[in-house]
DNA sequence: TTGTATGCGTTATCAC
DNA sequence: GTGATAACGCATACAA
């Protein structure tokens, strides 16, 4: 059983006593042919009974198409936030007929990493923007990819892109921790690599906001969270970077004894649903991303079938704050 | 630029003045043809000046073998265990020559999942057992799928699997609470759907150490948290079945002014990043992955190419025990 | 209403 | 050493 090579639409119309066009016609439900009722459900059994399945490959060899929407999945780690809006895409993809397969936990960019996905000869490229240059765009354009979007920081010429305002979440976090009265402000950037750079957005937002902001360079490591906090001089307000520095300071904050937020304030973000579960509570800013999926999924299918707009469609999300009480 | 269709190897031979079953040779680098190395440049020039890409489908096509391994996400949500192993695996995969390739974030199992999967014609297949059906493995298998792997809980006749032993997990876990004289144990079992099967596996370990140990629905909230631990009395260890359940206790303990482990001890699973930083420190049980992704990829390679060991190759992943000092 | 024939881009066999 | 040529599985224009 195992050991047959896979069934192909010749051995269905076999099977069924048609021609191979025909299994073709009624397997697709080809519209204005008529075949009758009889012949077409002869074709059915068959395929079902020899457990028929149609090679994707072939199919995009012929319609020179292949369906496939290629999301290339970012380098940092993937928090439930990118899963959620993957899921919801991916719902929303299926439902217009397209296959969703996300790429790559290697980390390669550009060119290379370009090439890789035009083998596959996607549809549709969905990619972190921190992996996309120029050239790698136009290897993408040159295998006939119709859809190319960005996701990230910086908006790239010609790329349609979901941003994600990094300055703003700053200047929003620093107004929070202003408007409760916080004086000295410090600025986490992350040290990792990957994260560092939009540490750096939201660093530079946060110094838009009117008030002096000190930047402090941190690992996510508790030794060195411990050597940061032993600094702090107490009426500070922290703007964490995110959640998981906020809730890394938190523990270091109650190891030196110091309160929350009676000594020091700390805002995150990204609404976590453990940073929830802090206590005291954090407070967080929040990218919205409740539109996010379904307006991808349009946008995408607007571009394949060619009915775009004529401008380039540039997204940025909403930021939400939300507070600890 | 963007208008034409993509170059095709015959678009190189013709640009480089050879025919095309030379680019395919130099190209591939095909052993046995000696081809000049001043023909061997023309053609790589060409290719490189087109921006040539090989079409997977086509070669699939031809050559019969993909070398896609297909990775059926788990519908649960990812963690940053299963991100790293996944990473791991694509690193391992990628050096021998294989895609990998994420599928699915729709919810479907069995046939119409596997019937999803085998229209890419993938050579391996990994899923979460709870995705694989007799049937589906048996529509795999019929597509010329040359090796399924299955993760998850139940091993599966004929499938090799990588197993975690959530039975062991419960077991460790109350043997840790009973060392430290916890005398009510209490375990509890998620209510989400995907975990509660998990959750209950981990129960029956629990239940096997040899003392008393009652089970307590829980949904993921705070609400329910707090009435759970509005009926502890004290003294009691509890087993929260994960740490991001260990930690929802936490909080709830926290507000409920019980300390921790002076009142109540608890223990999770998984050892999350997240959960070092609570304060007290939790107990965790932790599957080790570390070896995981190496010894799958050798196990896939062999399946693929028909080199394996005959029997179903069956793997457990060991537990790891981290006490909270 | 159904069947025949063609080509998509590759690789690989065989003459040259 | 290199160049025609066939075949992989499918969709579709066209003939019957």
């Amino acid at each position: 059983m195992s050991g047959n090579r896979p069934a192909t639409s010749m051995d269905v119309a076999r099977a069924a006593g048609v021609s191979q066009a025909t299994v073709s016609y009624v397997l697709n439900d080809r519209p204005g042919s008529r075949i009758s009722e009889e012949t077409r459900s002869r074709v059915r059994d068959a395929a079902e009974r020899l457990g028929y399945v149609p090679h994707a490959g072939a199919r995009t060899l012929r319609t020179g198409s292949s369906g496939v929407v290629l999301v290339a999945v970012p380098d940092i780690p993937q928090g439930p936030l990118a899963t959620g809006l993957l899921e919801e895409l991916d719902k929303e993809l299926g439902g217009r007929g397209y296959t969703v397969v996300q790429y790559g936990a290697r980390r390669t960019k550009g060119v290379a990493a370009a090439k890789a996905w035009a083998e596959l000869r996607p549809t549709a490229v969905v990619a972190d923007a921190s992996r996309l240059t120029r050239a790698g765009i136009e290897v993408l354009r040159a295998a006939g990819v119709k859809a190319i979007i960005g996701m990230g920081h910086a908006p790239m010429d010609d790329v349609p892109s979901l941003l994600t305002d990094h300055e703003g979440v700053g200047a929003l976090a620093v107004r929070h921790l202003v408007e409760r009265g916080r004086d000295p402000v410090v600025a986490v950037v992350p040290r990792e690599e990957g994260l560092r750079e939009m540490g750096l957005a939201r660093l530079r937002g946060a110094r838009s906001a009117g008030v002096p902001v000190t930047a402090v360079d941190l690992a996510f490591d508790e030794a060195e969270a411990a050597a940061f906090v032993a600094g702090l001089k107490g009426g500070e307000g922290v703007f964490a970077y995110n959640d998981e520095y906020a809730m890394l300071l938190l523990a270091a904050l109650h190891d030196a004894g110091l309160r929350v937020p009676g000594d020091v304030a700390v805002i995150g973000c990204d609404d976590l649903p453990l940073a929830r579960l802090t206590r005291p509570r954090l407070s967080t800013v929040r990218p919205d991303l409740s539109a996010a999926p379904a307006r991808m999924a349009t946008l995408i299918d607007r571009l394949v079938r060619g009915t775009a707009c004529g401008d380039v469609d540039v997204w940025t999300l909403q930021l939400i704050e939300r507070d600890s009480t």
